[in-house]
DNA sequence: AAGGTAACCTGACTGC
DNA sequence: TGCAGTCAGGTTACCT
């Protein structure tokens, strides 16, 4: 579920409904998630005041301030199938429900069937948020104005892994997931099993250019579901892109109309089109004076 | 040190 | 209907 865009998305859904409100209570009814939820989250949170969000990768942060002045940052991780929603007070609480802010009108809930998201609180008196483990090691935010083809060609250089296994790795960029990343090569036409140090130059300013048009593109079409936050039945939160190939195997490529091929790679699914992605031949070794 | 792999969970779907 | 098997959009821990 949850790649960057649509953590962008919970994050624009969700702040104008807790940013400037106080928590009255904060309610653990599993704290079983990837890691478990701090118990003290409940005292800690109490008449606790959201002053904004933000978005490092696929964390959502939540900075507060607390009652006794506290001042710290709730990381938020979706997992592969956490979901975030506005709901009434009164909205009955269903399987899976693991997390309630309770603001005075309103409720912000977390819902996670598969609990491989995660809750974490860091104190801002122990330094900045990014220095937090779990966000330190992160790659660049595709966004940013640093990440290019440069960046990237500096990055892949030395790896020997597929490109698609070093976009996913999160230490190059992060918020590709599995899903853009098939998608994302096949707007550069670069074969996914292609050693990620042989790619050219041309390749990575490629590769840096999708990644910012696809990511963007999603985030834009979510846009136009944010009402879906709110009061929602609790479907889905998310938004259905048009793939060219993600979860298309068999069927005609929207380019060259060959079938969509499905391979493994990390234990992980996929898919390309053989025709048109073609993988980079090795470059030839280059003597030095 | 980089790369490969198992593991963490539940639910939806497929085929017998 | 039921049961077994497979798959799912993420990340970490551990091994080589």
């Amino acid at each position: 579920m949850p790649e960057l865009p649509e953590v962008e998305v919970s994050r624009l859904g969700i702040d104008p409904h807790i940013s400037g409100r106080t928590i009255q209570q904060f309610i653990i009814r599993n704290a079983r998630l990837r890691w478990p939820v701090d118990l003290d989250l409940p005292e800690r949170l109490s008449q606790a005041v959201i002053t904004h969000t933000a978005r490092r990768g696929k964390y959502l942060i939540l900075y507060c301030v607390c009652a006794d002045k506290t001042q710290g940052a709730l990381l938020i991780h979706l997992g592969m199938s956490g979901s975030l929603r506005i709901v009434e007070p009164s909205a009955a609480v269903q399987k899976h429900d693991h997390l309630d802010w309770v603001f005075d009108t309103h409720v912000l809930r977390y819902h996670d069937p598969r609990r491989f998201g995660s809750l974490h609180w860091h104190d801002l008196a122990d330094g900045d948020v990014l220095t937090h483990p779990r966000l330190l090691n992160l790659g660049i935010e595709p966004f940013d104005d640093a990440f290019n083809g440069d960046y990237v060609y500096k990055h892949i250089r030395t790896r020997t892994q597929a490109i698609k296994v070093a976009l996913l790795s999160g230490d190059i960029v992060v918020g590709v997931g599995n899903i853009y990343a098939s998608e994302v090569l096949f707007r550069c036409s670069i074969h996914p099993e292609t050693p990620a140090k042989s790619l050219t130059r041309k390749q990575c300013d490629a590769l840096a250019a999708n990644i910012k048009i696809v990511l963007r593109a999603a985030i834009e079409k979510g846009g136009s579901t944010l009402k879906d936050f709110v009061n929602s039945d609790g479907t889905s939160g998310y938004f259905q892109m048009h793939y060219n190939v993600y979860d298309r195997a068999g069927e005609p490529c929207t380019a060259c109309g060959r079938e969509i091929q499905r391979i493994v790679q990390a234990q992980r699914a996929t898919y390309f089109c053989a025709t048109c992605q073609k993988r980079t031949q090795p470059k030839s070794k280059k003597t030095t004076a």
